[in-house]
DNA sequence: ATTGCTGCAAACTGTTTGCACTTGA
DNA sequence: TCAAGTGCAAACAGTTTGCAGCAAT
């Protein structure tokens, strides 16, 4: 099942012990990239009897240490984690609909040299999120409005 | 004291009270802008016997609601108000130190046009915070690293 | 056989909510 | 007057932590 094995032979090399928990969340991010630590320990546990959350936590720490994962906070009140070797991607997030759309990596690179010429800042554009109105939600369509 | 009546007739003229709770909170914010509730919350409480914090947390989502504070999540956990008057800006977050330095709000424009043109996508970009390394830590100096 | 990892339960942080009382218009 | 706003305490969600037992090396 591991199509990941490289990933296992990383935390196993660096001197941290492989054990089943491990792997099962290691293939949870490796079967669907960008979820959130319960989006983890739900597909965890629908196969096996259980998992728990502190476990999926502290691995997700761990591999975020070991450079695996990466963490992007998207502002909706939970983390969201990817592995780290995917190509960077960024997030549209619609604040009406709360559709995500996916953008292209070279989107962002003219802003990246631009900070780091104009402040010295390198920034870490590795996974942003974006917020905004989507296409869809830009038509007029019938307002519905109302103090919600 | 306040220099703020405006905003006091924002929030009358819209139809809501204006206790001395909301004055406070909104003079608080005058004082200080780009603050978190507890923030606001301290610095009310500084002053005055008490306020309480689900008041404070009730009335900026009130301000936010008429349009006269604008959320920010940095990331850290919790979230940052600021007058919507304000010069839209953005922060550079250094992950490292935890430096925060300002942006002028013109570096991103070009981001802006690109996402509509390319996207069809309205980017909401008037508090956006940005995560990366600051001048400072990209020094080499002493690397303590050391597993966490 | 160690030492690291896990499960559990409890703590913690930022935020929200239900409800009875108070107060601005 | 009386709906809107407040304080309080309790609930919440996401995350972290202390500790005793379990298991990978």
């Amino acid at each position: 099942m591991s199509h990941h094995t490289g990933l296992v032979e990383s935390v196993r090399g660096q001197g941290y012990r492989m054990t089943p928990q491990r792997e099962m969340i290691l293939d949870a991010i490796h079967q669907e990239s960008h979820v959130t630590a319960d989006d983890i320990y739900q597909r965890v546990c629908a196969k096996t009897p259980a998992i728990n959350l502190a476990t999926v936590y502290r691995t997700l720490e761990l591999l975020k240490e070991l450079g695996i994962v990466t963490a992007i906070d998207t502002g909706e009140g939970c983390v969201h984690y990817e592995l780290a070797g995917e190509q960077p991607h960024h997030h549209l997030v619609c604040e009406e609909c709360g559709h995500t759309l996916e953008l292209d990596c070279d989107v962002l690179t003219p802003l990246e040299q631009e900070l780091r010429r104009r402040y010295g800042f390198l920034v870490n554009l590795n996974h942003l999120a974006l917020f905004g109105t989507c296409p869809e939600c830009q038509k007029p369509k019938r307002k519905v409005k109302g103090k919600h």
